[in-house]
DNA sequence: TTTTTTAAGTTGCAAATGCAACAGCATATT
DNA sequence: AATATGCTGTTGCATTTGCAACTTAAAAAA
């Protein structure tokens, strides 16, 4: 596209790694389109899913923490994904020439992050819950607000949405049966619904 | 400073509160100088600290997910402050006359909001691990990284430890104890030492 | 100095969570 | 249809964690 950038674009399946952190490769990606996670797996086996992206989503080393090598930290596709890599030094190491679609680019990386640092917010906002059934409750929040709706389809299987709440699945579904028997919440399979999320709009 | 911007620089003793998400100011925060730190309160009396903040480090409704008004979420100021607001609005609509000092002000951000970035997703790296042990260690790792050293001196007293890695209190000193016997640690204080720091870098 | 206050550290007990193993159900494959 | 596979949901048991109450140590105030 511009002389001052390396651009690569690139699709992927389902399942696909888009990126592995193992290697620092100095790029920032953007998903385009599709669906992916950065996700990390424990020596001893355990899976997190760190975060969840989407169009327009960002990712790279320079975002994301990475404990070394310890763990094995990659971004995986999980719907058919375009993906656009961008050079992290090109954009920041402003370009010789100063060119105007560059300070425009960059415009447009910054409103990019911006989301990106909200959405990372509110994923600490589930993990700084104590116990699992606030975690749960913060997800399902979160989820209700974007679909702008007390009801919502999970992204997650019952494993993943352990692994993203980062607790067990037998004991997030044990608490998910409980919290069903006293109404806080309607579940069917992964069709969810919050009973009281009109009133809270309401109050605001 | 400049006239498409309308800035405000403001100074804060410690235990002041800086920045009240209650309302909506439309302000990002600069801290110039100083520490303060992101705080929740629950209802139920708990107090999360969601973000360490120091000289450089961003703030602001557009930067952290908040809860409506349920809970309540400020910057505190724990070391005398010096603060930069400036609205977040005139940063990302383009001034009319497209003025070069805006484009770097731009620039600028960007990199500042790619480092909170990074401080988000090191947060997420401790939060997300499953015991409180595994915590401490994620903790600690960080901050012997950061201090370019396995002894360091810990920026929290002991109930504000608790508070950031999201455990109680007794429960994490309980193990804190634990550890020390097992020699994964060594504590004396708020000086902490990891064993093999050394080690561990030269595996890399 | 003594007194007061604050933080560090400990412990028993109850509750929550993790682990492992399993049963039930749905979908896909042969 | 029969089989295999993967996901959902359940349960017993051991461990971890949270809670409350307490002791000890350090720091601040009198």
């Amino acid at each position: 596209m511009e002389p001052c950038l390396r651009v690569r674009k690139a699709a992927y399946k389902s399942g696909q790694v888009i990126h592995d952190f193992g290697q620092d490769s100095g790029n920032i990606g953007i998903l385009c389109s599709g669906r992916a996670s950065l996700v990390r797996l424990n020596v001893n086996g355990t899976r997190t899913i760190l975060e969840t992206l989407g169009p327009d989503n960002l990712f790279g080393e320079q975002l994301a923490f990475s404990d070394g090598k310890t763990d094995c930290l990659y971004v995986c596709c999980e719907a058919d994904c375009t993906v656009l890599f961008l050079n992290y030094d090109d954009i920041t190491k402003r370009c010789a020439n100063a060119c105007r679609c560059h300070s425009r680019l960059v415009e447009n990386l910054l409103e990019l992050i911006s989301k990106k640092n909200l959405r990372l917010s509110q994923r600490i906002e589930v993990l700084s819950q104590r116990s699992i059934r606030e975690k749960l409750l913060a997800c399902f929040r979160l989820l209700a607000i974007e679909a702008e709706s007390p009801a919502f389809t999970l992204p997650f299987n019952t494993s993943e949405l352990a692994d993203y709440i980062c607790a067990d699945r037998s004991a997030m579904l044990r608490e998910l049966s409980k919290m069903k028997q006293e109404g806080l919440v309607w579940v069917q399979r992964r069709q969810i619904r919050l009973p009281d999320f009109e009133e809270k709009r309401s109050t605001l």
